[in-house]
DNA sequence: TCAAAAGTGTTCGTTATACACCCATGT
DNA sequence: ACATGGGTGTATAACGAACACTTTTGA
C-alpha cells in the first residue's frame, strides 16, 4: 500500500525524552537504532505520529511502546525541522519531555530499536539526528522547571524519594534535577514553604551518624 | 506530478500570528480563506512548509509573501496537531508569533486569500481551525513577554512609538501589548531601570495642555 | 574523642505593588 | 480660574541568595 498526494508532504515524528534518576544521577533513555539512517546509534526514543492521533497522544504511544511507561504527563518543547536532520526524507518532529521513576520501567527494546539502555546525562554517547540539541533543551527545561514553581513535573521529583525520606535525601534528588548544588538552608525553607510534609515523627536509624527526622508527602 | 510514500504523511504548515498596534488597540492580522475548507471564515495567516527549508524560515517566507514583512524574529509558539484540526487531511501547524508595525507593511491577499485585515483583538471574528486557541495561546504569551523582562519582543514595542516620545506614550504601548492598565510611577521607574532612555531636553508642544518631556531610545 | 551528617536564622538586595498630590499649560 | 494631562517618592511584602555554627550519633 502506498499514499500519494498533489505535492510533498514530511514525515512527523515525536521524540520523547525520558529523564529519571539512577544512583543518584540524571540519566536519560536512550534506544540504538536498528536501521539506517545512523544504524547502531545511541537516539531519543520516538516514532512515527499516527494520523488519526494526536501529537501528545502519539508520544504518550511511541512512550508506551518502547518503555512500558504510560500515564505521565508529557510537556511539548517545540518542533524541530531543519531539513538536513534526517538523510532519508524530510521529518519534522515534536519533541516531549517526561520525568519518570525507573524502577518501575520495562524496558523493551522495539521493533526499531536494538537496544534500550540508560546513560548518565554526563555520559552520553553520540547521538542520531540532531538529538544532541533536542536534549539540551529538554535538559535545559527540566531545570528551570524543577525548582521554581510547583508543578507535575516537579511532583514527579517525588518518585524518586521513598515514602518516608529525609530533607537530605529530597535535596540530593532536587540537586540531581536542577544540576547545582541547592543551599541547605534555602531548601528546607522552600521545601517546607510549597509542599505539604508531614513530620512522621521517627528518625532513621542503623546509619552511621545522627538519625535524620522522616518526612512524607501528603497527598 | 505526485508524491508518493509508503505510509500516510501529514501536511506541515507554518501559521503565524502577527500581532500590531494600531490606534492604540492591540490587532491581528488575519486573512480571508478564498477556497475551502472554512472558505470565506478568517483565519491566521499560513501555509505549507517546503521541503528544503527550515520551520522558522518557512514561517517567515509565509509571512513575507502574504504581507510584505521580514526581518521579524520570530518565536515559536509550539506544534498544533489535533486530528480533526483539519477537515481535508493530517495537517499538523507549527505555530510561531512576532510583534511588528503596521504602518510599514502592504498587506497583498496572497494566492490562498481574498483579503488580509487587521483585527483589533477585542473584536474577533470566528476563525478558521483551530486558530482561536493558537492565537489565544499567542496573546497569553505576548502578555508575559513584553514586560517582563527585556527580550526582543519588548524591543519590537518601541517601533510603535515615534522616535521622541513621551513617557506617557510609552506607557499606552505597553498597556496596550499587556492587556492591562499599568501604574504610571511604577512604569516609569521600569523602563528607567530597564532601557537606555535619552531625555533629549525637549518638551511637547501645540497639546492643550503641559508640554511633556521628549525620549528617544538609544542605539 | 572524633568523624560525619543533621539541624537551625538572619541579613541583604531585588523586585513587584500600592498609593496621592502638585505642576504647567491652553482655553 | 479651571480643566487636563504631566510629573514625582515612599512604604510594604515577597522572594532569592548568601552565610556558620551547634547537635547527635556510631565507631
Amino acid at each position: 500500500m502506498s499514499y500519494t498526494y498533489d505535492y510533498p508532504h514530511p514525515a512527523v515524528t515525536a521524540d520523547i525524552c525520558i529523564f529519571s534518576i539512577r544512583e543518584g544521577r540524571l540519566h536519560v533513555l536512550l534506544i540504538q537504532r536498528l536501521i539506517a539512517p545512523y544504524q547502531g546509534s545511541w537516539a531519543i526514543p520516538g516514532g512515527f505520529i499516527k494520523m488519526d492521533e494526536d501529537l501528545v497522544t502519539g508520544a504518550a504511544r511511541e512512550l508506551e511502546e518502547e518503555t512500558g511507561v504510560s500515564g505521565m504527563p508529557l510537556e511539548q518543547l517545540g518542533a524541530y525541522g531543519r531539513p538536513d536532520r534526517d538523510p532519508r526524507e524530510r521529518v519534522i518532529t515534536v519533541a516531549f519531555m517526561a520525568l519518570v521513576p525507573s524502577d518501575t520501567m520495562i524496558l523493551a527494546a522495539s521493533t526499531d530499536a536494538s537496544d534500550a539502555r540508560w546513560f548518565d546525562m554526563d555520559d552520553l554517547p553520540a547521538l542520531a539526528f540532531d538529538h544532541d540539541t533536542i536534549l539540551a533543551d529538554a535538559r535545559a527545561r527540566l531545570a528551570d522547571k524543577v525548582t521554581n514553581r510547583v508543578t507535575e513535573t516537579a511532583l514527579a521529583a517525588f518518585q524518586f524519594l521513598p515514602q518516608k525520606f529525609t530533607l537530605a535525601q529530597a535535596q540530593a534528588v532536587f540537586e540531581t534535577l536542577k544540576g547545582e548544588p541547592l543551599d541547605k538552608r534555602n531548601f528546607r525553607k522552600w521545601i517546607a514553604a510549597n509542599w505539604d510534609l508531614e513530620d512522621l515523627k521517627e528518625k532513621t536509624s542503623g546509619g552511621r551518624h545522627r538519625p535524620a527526622a522522616l518526612y512524607a508527602l501528603k497527598a
